[in-house]
RNA sequence: GGGGAGGUGGCCAAGUGGUAAGGCAGCGGCCUGCAAAGCCGCCAUUCGCCGGUUCGAAUCCGGUCCUCCCCUCCA
């Protein structure tokens, strides 16, 4: 079977460019995961969304795909915080750990192949650091502190476009005088008195912020691999100093193709611990559901920015909310149907043939998205076929939509992997909370409303429908009954948790 | 000061040479007791601005205005 081929846009060289894989058939990716020192936010989520529907793609079209994500489990940081809580810098990371994979399987991101830990990858890069100096790349100065000697890799500034004469260093923070060029950075960082350590040929100390990512990748991809990945404000240091690294200790290419997510943004600005802008995924999911948090990270190209608003939000629930009412209604169908019809070819390839075609020109979210779309329309309107079931071309047709929901699009974007109602639920269960509404009450209503619609008392039954919809409660009768939900009012907000209501 | 990305209808957002996807909102229609949902139709001669290349540009080139990101820890 051949694999279909993949573009994607590569930092290095700035253009999209197709994927050779180096072994065929496979594919190595090692993300940048976080340090973990506190709850991650939307913008983490973002990353992790992004590459787990590249990941779950990239399966699903037939690769074998080595996924690496890492957890940078002590760094300065890390050290900071936990003296701030008074407790153990390793206990603390571990504790972050587990919120952080709680929070990720929250979002239906899946586990990766590896997820290593630099406390547990030593070893590694002590060689590693050991092998840069012994090649002339970096120097052990006083104090044991190994610094990367940046002048001695031509290549230093490749990926992020920029010049070492041309950069300010100094600029905003003071540069340690043991350097040899303010550029250098710390491969390893000597201990201080407290401080956890490990021991090293120069020294107890620990490992500085960007070897950790070299040394781990080389460890389950080897020191040439396919694409790595990370959020777009890692290009420069993190990534710059990975090839500095990589290649300085091995003598060749690191990786062929370097992928960046754009950031979350709030009002324009990028989502940032400094600005207080920024939203813990934990707050968030209590917000909103957890698919239409991902389908929010899917409306955009994952290398542009997204603005993190209420309105959109507001509109991820909506979307949410129609595809699974549509699955429903098809459940419903097939559920119903003796025979069920087998799904119309034509109407099968030529879903998926868009749909996949989008995720292969560089991850096109947007594009697949719009597929998806087209995708529900087409069935909702199949579904008001009359005398369906006697229809065996709608019949097939819908068949064939309903497999392209649930066999292309749940596995790939990760939606429609929970039970509907449950997902209707949810969203109901957050907007009531946002806007107080009493659920019970509303049933009340409803009952009410009922018995004066079956007494053909328009009025009343008019009246009890506009005061709930004051309410952004919103009726539907259906042949089935009156069922609601809630919709939310027009924009204002920025996002959630600026107003409560 | 250097590097990078971007400015597309009221809003969100695809689209890197061939004559503007999709969604939301809005308008008309079907359906409905009336609505809502759903479906059908309409809705940018135009892609920040000014020039240029081209048979042809949102897409290429030059200039200009604006925004964001990186050059410090950042996903």
């Amino acid at each position: 079977m051949t694999l279909p081929t993949v573009h994607i846009h590569d930092t290095l060289t700035g253009r999209k460019s197709p994927v050779e894989p180096i072994r065929p058939g496979h594919l190595g990716l090692y993300v940048c995961g976080v340090t973990v020192y506190e709850l991650c936010h939307i913008g983490h989520a973002r990353v992790f969304v992004t590459f787990d529907v590249v990941v779950r793609f990239l399966r699903h079209v037939g690769y074998d795909v080595t996924f690496v994500r890492n957890h940078t489990d002590i760094d300065d940081k890390i050290i900071r915080r936990a003296a701030e809580l008074g407790k153990d810098a390793l206990t603390l990371a571990e504790e972050q750990i587990v919120e952080l994979d709680r929070d990720m399987g929250s979002l239906g991101v899946q586990a990766p192949t590896h997820a290593p830990r630099v406390t547990e990858s030593i070893d590694e890069i002590v060689a590693m650091v050991e092998t840069l100096i012994e090649r002339g790349h970096a120097y052990a100065v006083d104090g044991g502190d190994v610094f990367y000697r940046v002048d001695s890799f031509p290549g230093y500034g490749k990926l992020s476009g920029q010049r070492l004469d041309e950069m300010r260093a100094g600029e905003r923070v003071a540069v340690d005088e043991r350097k040899e060029n303010p550029f250098d950075f710390a491969l390893w960082k000597s201990a201080r008195p407290g401080e956890p350590s490990w021991d090293s040929p120069w020294g107890p100390g620990r490992p500085g912020w960007h070897i950790e990512c070299s040394a781990m990748s080389c460890t389950h991809l080897g020191p040439h691999f396919d694409v790595h990945g990370g959020g777009k404000d890692l290009t420069f240091p993190h990534h710059e100093n990975e090839i500095a690294q990589s290649e300085g200790a091995h003598g060749h290419a690191y990786v062929n193709t370097w992928m960046h997510v754009g950031l979350v943004n709030v009002d324009g600005v990028k989502m940032s611990k400094s600005l207080g802008n920024f939203w813990t995924v934990r707050d968030v999911v209590a917000q909103v559901h957890p698919e239409a948090i991902r389908w929010f990270m899917l409306t955009a190209h994952y290398r542009k920015p997204v603005g993190y608003s209420q309105v959109n939000l507001d509109l991820a629930h909506a979307q949410v909310e129609r595809l699974h009412r549509t699955r429903l209604a098809l459940s419903a169908l097939f559920e119903d149907l003796a025979d069920a019809p087998a799904p119309d070819p034509q109407t099968l390839a030529d879903f998926r043939d868009r749909f996949h075609a989008a995720l292969l020109d560089d991850f096109n979210f947007p594009a697949g998205l719009a597929v998806l779309l087209e995708a529900i329309r087409t069935a909702n309107d199949l579904l008001a076929t009359k005398k369906l079931r006697r229809n065996a071309a709608a019949l097939g047709r819908l068949a064939a939509l309903r497999h392209f929901l649930l066999e292309e699009v749940r596995p790939v974007f990760g939606l429609l992997e929970t039970e509907s109602e449950s997902v209707l639920a949810g969203i109901r269960d957050r907007l009531a909370t946002r806007f107080g509404i009493d659920q019970a009450e509303v049933e009340q209503r409803i009952i009410e409303r009922v018995a004066a619609r079956e007494a053909k008392d328009w009025e009343r039954a008019d009246a009890l429908r506009d005061a709930l919809l004051a309410r952004h409660v919103e009726l539907m009768d259906t042949p089935e009954g009156t069922t609601w939900r809630i919709v939310p009012p027009e924009p204002e907000s920025a996002a959630p948790g600026d107003v409560d209501g």
